[in-house]
DNA sequence: TTGTAAGCGTTATCAG
DNA sequence: CTGATAACGCTTACAA
């Protein structure tokens, strides 16, 4: 490992001037850039991140803080987020937090020493409170934290909404929704559309609670379904939760999407490989990780204080597990 | 920020001091320990890990890299060394190559000048030659690289040869394999262990590419059952395509398993959800992420130098594709 | 038990 | 155009 000095020394001119042509910075003579250069290429140097860090304050480094890496939903989100923060010369740092508020504050502690430049969260616990005083740009993914902090969400409302307007329009007399955990806001949002939409239309609330898990939904399936013969349609607040729901039925020898129409939300390629595809409400997920990485960069590079509200519009995929 | 020098000059004593109740190192009157805490708590005083890492050329912080999270396989591999690294007070920085040796090689070589401490690599691009001058530890997870480089793998060829063993075993008599990447060595090796698996037991070799892929191995496996109407079996080299082939005989109107056997490899979640489930040549992924983790600990703590080599059984997990 | 001061490897200011 | 030199915030000999 090389320094600056060794550099200079070898090059027979001052530190400063070493500087000058890695940073490309200030007048220096084509020929002494030459020998720099050459010396440079001789010794193998490479210039110290941290030294660099420690002056400037700046690590060209974010930290991405997510529930859980192995849900299907976020591996997506992760790539978006590198595929433009590497090319622009940052370097992302994953954390599950396993959506616990004790951890996540730990983490961006620890960050925060680190000259970290800018986060962006998936959470439901992290409050305004909690970030007021980063010092460095945040971008809420997913899950909107509040009016101070930028956002990349989807309209969640209005596409479980519009899946549930999809069902009664192909014929379900008695919808179920198997919901997300009660905190989360997404799920939240999703299970009021869908109160909403029964009340309008006069029809039962059947709700159970499946945690966006696989066992829990196709548990809370089992039970609805074995408790409620009539129920003909099920909306299920994400697609690991929906497919769950497809294996209980099968289990229970249920047809699907004859006796039992289930709809998913999210739209991970893990629902076209189940039998009958599911039909689901797609969210823009890439797409999601690439504004929320873009804005960050913005607020980054540009205007820290220029807050930005995304809602970004799900769209009805039509496949085989609604009739 | 407050600064050590901050909190010195409250507590009424030197830098010195205060890094020395920091650190827990070297002997502090008990009163002056506790003049310094207090200021530490008044000014809300962080240690700045820049700082210490310029001056420890260390960083507590290890590199990650694998070919894309986006594959099912990498997830639980990641979640596993996240779960190992942060609670021994290691931050895990993580980056998709696309099995692109140039930008493993830039990634690397950016992560050394961050004085970074270790690496765990999955790939099949890297040698000996491009990483014996990374001068911190390194383990190779999933696919071996060198003996002088530690590795935790799993004995693919093995775990084929059983799975290809089971096949026969429960009937089949036409055997076809769905490869992986060619210059991949996991997938090599399963291959290797198909080619003679059929070799001894006189039976035709009938490969196709699936690049790990669920598109190609479901396109491939079209091809294959046009061309090969006899085939009666089908070992895919991941579950991954496992579950295209599943799609394909589907579409091709072919009964699973009853006309035709589809064994996988990996174990992951997904092959429960398919219609039939998945019969799988399991690998232990979260104890290879955990034992890739533990190993990188040990050579960055304890000792550098003592290189060791894992390898991991396979078992057979049997479900429903599988006659 | 505590303080002084010399690094760690850069960048940037200010003379020259 | 180039070179001293003072930061950046912390650790650790070495003195006291």
């Amino acid at each position: 490992m090389a320094t600056i000095k060794e550099v200079a020394k070898k090059a027979g001119v001052s530190v400063a001037t070493v500087s000058r042509v890695i940073n490309n910075k200030g007048y220096v003579h084509e020929d002494t850039r030459k020998a720099v250069d050459q010396a440079i290429k001789d010794l193998g140097y490479k210039p110290n991140s941290v030294a660099r860090s420690l002056y400037k304050k700046t690590s060209k480094t974010i930290g991405f803080l997510i529930p859980d890496i192995t849900n299907p939903f976020f591996p997506q989100l992760v790539r978006a987020v590198e595929d433009v923060m590497y090319p622009a010369g940052y370097t992302t740092i994953l954390f599950n937090s396993d959506e616990n508020l004790a951890h996540e504050l730990e983490y961006i502690e620890k960050m925060t020493s680190k000259y970290i430049d800018g986060f962006i969260v998936v959470s439901n616990t992290l409050q305004w409170e909690h970030l007021q005083d980063v010092n460095v740009p945040i971008v809420a993914l997913d899950r909107h934290i509040d009016q101070r902090i930028s956002s990349i969400t989807v309209d969640n409302y209005d596409g479980a909404k519009k899946a549930i307007e999809y069902m009664l329009d192909r014929g379900c007399k008695q919808i179920a929704h198997l919901e997300g955990p009660e905190n989360v806001l997404t799920s939240m949002e999703r299970k009021r559309a869908y109160e909403d939409m029964m009340n309008q239309h006069g029809l039962p609330i059947l709700c159970h609670q499946g945690h966006y898990e696989l066992a829990r939904g196709m548990v809370s399936t089992m039970q609805l379904l074995s408790n409620n013969p009539k129920i003909d349609g099920l909306f299920a607040a994400n697609d690991v939760m929906a497919i769950g729901a497809l294996k209980a039925a099968t289990k229970l020898g249920i047809q699907v999407p004859k006796q039992l129409s289930i709809m998913g939300f999210d739209g991970v390629e893990w629902g076209t490989t189940v039998t009958p595809e599911l039909t689901t409400m797609e969210q823009p997920i890439y797409e999601m990780g690439k504004r929320a990485a873009e804005l960050l960069l913005m607020q980054i590079q540009d205007s820290p204080n220029k807050i930005e509200h995304h809602l970004l519009k799900t769209s009805l995929k039509v496949r085989q597990s609604v009739q």
